[in-house]
DNA sequence: CTTGGCACTCTGGACACGCGAGTGCTAGGG
DNA sequence: CCCTAGCACTCGCGTGTCCAGAGTGCCAAG
């Protein structure tokens, strides 16, 4: 009875302040959520609700803000995403729908993403980790250049360029070409340095040489060069905080320039909820202590080949973010199981 | 005479405004350029030059400030860009030198230029436009898709989807594809459509209709959807001036979200200068009133295969950052050539 | 044409002050 | 035991005033 009268001012605190962005006072939640008691009793929720670390106030006689703490029990209180409106996922559906490849369904995720939210969207190309290889060629790009490009099944297409030490005859490349494929397609990626090292065997005593010196080229390109690609989009949007707002923005856009935070961001995933919620100190990267990130997988719900999601200051409204990243994320992997 | 003068103080007023970003008054530039006349004399040039507009004064009692318009004139004074120290250019080929392919040299330029001239940089991908196709291949990645890669002699390697109405035989696609390599290798992007007219002559029949329909696609795919590529980096250094400076940086950050402004603001080169700079207004882009780009071509020297550089503020500092955008634009070429 | 001098203007920082929002505490009532 | 009303107290913030300092414009003399 008690414990739900404080859970409800938490959340009506930082509901208040969300919208508002002003500390909230005792009179002013009473006034505008209509909690049957006085402002005075809610001085006491408040007073208990500080003591336990879930708000502060700035100083003596301001209202009161959420701590990161608190945004963390109003997140958990979000028990259920709620559905966006049907207009909405209708519009989303269409804007999507008309992406021509991978690429472009990539793109316009992150800017969709990015409207909706009216935050920092960002969007994580099908991890390489978690695809099966659909097709792999080599082409002959020069006497001495080869070009690798490796087709997945989730659509995502990497090149690479391998320096031969010999020409290759266009004999030898199209039985190589030919035992690759065989050797990989279908194997997820993990598998294919596996697959790759008997694939010398029956060749010429001559050309097995150069085609070793090639697996291995081919063997680096695949696994030391690894790269997860991540688009963003959407940072004008930072901007618009720090107008009202004591958040610097530079140490955030500073972060966000570097792949391994975008990946770091996007990378674990909380297991039981659809949508993974962290809020500020809870993403311990630096430059986004005062930042909330929340993020989904997308792929097969049981096993995401990949996620997506939003950067945005800790007081953002994590419902309507919630669901409108949980949404997106669940057309994009429609969109590419179509495809 | 004194005509040399007003220039003079101009070039300091500017000088002087870029290095303090404050309004700069008479007797702080005798002192700091020792031009051998009082402070007086200098009131009288500064009227003068403000007269014709080439600086302001934000109010009565302030020192004053360059306009754009005073900007161009003392960027004109710089006639010969002064080349970068020699640490400097080691470092530049050095860090440019490693990189493996284009991605990589795209991804190293934009990260450089941005951290040698703290500022916002752009780097144009080699315009289709400007290349000739070195390689195509056509990859059957299930029964009615077909993937097209088109190489490019800049290292510019293009990928796209096309649907089949139905299966391609191996045979069929396998003499598609000498064909189209046959006729499009070695010509510029521009001949392509040209070179795919005739090309379903000589199949049989029942083949020729397929044929024409995948021709068709290919063609859309070369001609409708070509893209042009900007990587962009460097936007945490928009964050920094605005600390101490009435820009916001919202608008900038919008602008440069738009492939369409960054393709206009890399495309006009200027024809004598080997860097073209545009100051404030000139370029005539919603957003970026306030900020001047500097760009220069690489590639040769005579026709350049596309363009990259930087974004700042009006009151950045023009010669080193024409000289950065040089040298980088000097140093990707010679990369490029390599490759 | 340059220079020194002088009056004038305007910004920005310092200081004081009062309003009002908000708190904490305590005593009383259900 | 919990809620409520009242009251004194505390600060932040906005306003107003003032002053110093920097800078200008103009004028008269060199």
């Amino acid at each position: 009875m008690l414990e739900d009268r404080r859970l409800a001012v938490l959340r009506a605190i930082v509901e208040d302040y969300v919208a508002t962005h002003e500390p909230v006072g005792s009179k002013a939640l009473v006034e505008r959520h209509h909690l049957g008691v006085s402002p005075a009793t809610i001085r006491n929720d408040m007073a208990a609700l500080e003591e336990e670390g879930y708000i502060t106030h700035p100083h003596t006689s301001a209202g009161r803000i959420p701590t990161d703490r608190g945004y963390r029990l109003f997140v958990d209180q979000i028990s259920n995403v709620k559905p966006m409106s049907a207009p909405e996922r209708k519009a989303i559906e269409r804007f999507l729908g008309d992406a021509v490849d991978l690429d472009d369904v990539m793109g316009r995720t992150v800017r969709l993403l990015a409207q909706i939210t009216q935050q920092v969207a960002l969007v994580q190309y099908p991890s390489l980790e978690r695809s099966s290889v659909r097709h792999v060629e080599l082409i002959a790009v020069s006497d001495t250049r080869l070009m690798l490009v490796v087709i997945m099944d989730t659509g995502r297409v990497e090149q690479r360029v391998i320096e031969c030490a010999a020409p290759l005859s266009e004999q030898v490349l199209g039985d190589l070409r030919a035992r690759l494929n065989a050797a990989v397609a279908q194997k997820p990626f993990a598998f294919v340095s596996d697959a790759l090292k008997d694939l010398d065997k029956g060749f010429d005593a001559n050309d097995q040489r150069l085609v070793q010196a090639v697996m291995a080229a081919v063997l680096e390109a695949v696994t030391e060069r690894i790269e997860e690609r991540v688009v963003l989009g959407g940072t004008a949007h930072l901007a618009r905080y720090q107008q009202s707002f004591p958040m610097a923005i530079q140490p955030v856009l500073e972060a966000l320039e570097e792949q391994v935070v975008l990946l770091r961001l996007l990378g674990e995933l909380s297991i039981e909820s659809p949508v993974t919620v962290r809020i500020g100190q809870e993403n311990d990267v630096h430059g986004l202590e005062s930042t909330s990130v929340v993020t989904a997988g997308y792929g097969r719900t049981d096993e995401p080949v990949a996620s997506l999601g939003v950067v945005g200051p800790t007081h953002m409204d994590y419902a309507g973010t919630m669901s409108a990243v949980h949404a997106v994320a669940q057309y994009v992997s429609k969109i590419l199981k179509g495809q």
